[in-house]
DNA sequence: CGGGGTTTTGACATGGGTCAAGGAACGTGG
DNA sequence: CCACGTTCCTTGACCCATGTCAAAACCCCG
């Protein structure tokens, strides 16, 4: 892989052209890079950020905390996901990111940003997609979290992580990497690890999909489809200019 | 009120400063208005865009329809929201857009909204800032959905609606407009209507809120917040330059 | 090969859903 | 300004999906 920017400008190519220029500026844009260990929070809510985070490799994930301990996972992050662009026009950030796995994270200035968003308006535009793009996923989570049931909440997210994972090449065939506990699809779900376990195993058992060692495998993506009503619509797959 | 963007300016005005120049340009924005009555799809989900609705006057609401007939309710609108300008980035659109009582609304072209961002990048970043902003409020209801209680869902629309109206003058005292069925309310909280009744008797018996021909009115303030573990960073009150 | 974190399972509790019906409120036409 | 139909609110009885608590079993990883 060439440049550090590579899978978030494939994710940009798949909804609109980037030139070269473009991408060139995206790869400026990073200024450096750090390494982080699984299960480590990089950004606190409630902080004020003055640079956004692009996750280069790794798993992560955005969440709310509770009171009592309880929390809310928001978003997951793939790898090539810019996590908290959205801090750049909002400054004060309303939730925590940490990594799920080993995590390279690249740091982009705001400054920078702002600079680069007024030299190159379609660029900027792509940028505020990305970010708007990201509210249509909150969108889809608000219907999944509001009407569905357990199942069909664990099947929309199976679906869901298998075309974002797919834009990027990291599904094989049925299978990708899915480095989630049960407790953890359950702060996704807003279910508890119990019920994760018991849906987990009757969607194993009627066929749809089996977790094992990290990775989810699916067996009958129509069928897993109709369970979570996936509508893919959400994810602006197709390509159009902006 | 002069201009038909008063009331969205001055939302912005809450978070930066809004020069003249930007504030006609906004106002440029909007080549004509047209009125609605209450119960009008106005949006289909899955159109193409080619312009954006800003609320001038009137409440409306963004939806999204499962299967059978159930919808879930993605957020309420107020008068001055622009209730689709991430249609611009976004193109086709995920979820409808309905009123909620008889509604004014008045359409930005997509084409000047380009223009507009291009020759005013602050400007630009602001309208931004508002699609983020509605990003933060999705993540707000995640939350809510995915770990509150129906007391808890119910107290934190309350708390969340009185911050939004006051921005526009629209609490008078203790007490706002709330033009929304008990059914709708369920469609919101991801509740039924009956337990939606249930719950506005409980919090009604426990001295909180009452809800009495169209308008909330909130009798313990303080106790209402606790109940719903409501914190207002999401809405970024705060005025920050961009 | 020991031990913390996971996963799995069972027994039981409960918040919220379902179904059904009566009553209140409200808009419309006469 | 009344009558009537329709929608909305309210309540009761009962049910079920999911939560709670607790204990084994499993499984890496050091």
């Amino acid at each position: 892989m060439a440049g550090i920017t590579d899978r978030f400008i494939a994710k940009l190519r798949v909804r609109d052209e980037v030139s070269d220029a473009e991408a060139a500026a995206v790869e400026g844009l990073v200024n450096r890079t750090r390494d982080y260990p699984a299960d480590t929070t990089v950004v606190r809510a409630g902080e004020e950020l003055t640079e956004s985070l692009l996750l280069v490799d790794g798993f992560a994930y955005r969440y709310k905390d509770l009171r009592d301990g309880r929390r809310q996972i928001l978003e997951l992050n793939l790898p090539g996901d810019f996590v908290d662009l959205h801090g750049f026009v909002l400054k004060r950030i309303d939730h925590s990111v940490a990594t799920l796995t080993p995590a390279t994270i690249a740091f982009a200035a705001h400054d920078d940003l702002r600079r680069v968003t007024v030299e190159m308006p379609h660029l900027g535009r792509l940028l505020w997609f990305q970010t708007a793009l990201d509210a249509a996923i909150h969108r889809e989570w608000i219907t999944t979290l509001g009407q569905k049931s357990a199942t069909g909440r664990l099947a929309q997210l199976f679906c869901e992580l298998r075309e974002r994972l797919a834009i990027g090449g990291l599904v094989e065939g049925d299978r990708f990497h899915f480095p989630l506990t049960q407790a953890e699809l359950g702060e996704v779900t807003g279910l508890t690890s119990v019920h994760v376990n018991r849906t987990l195993k009757s969607l194993r058992e009627a066929g749809l999909v089996t977790i094992d060692r990290g990775a989810v495998a699916i067996h009958d993506l129509v069928r897993l489809k109709r369970e979570a009503e996936f509508d893919p619509t959400y994810l602006s797959l197709e390509k159009r200019p902006r």
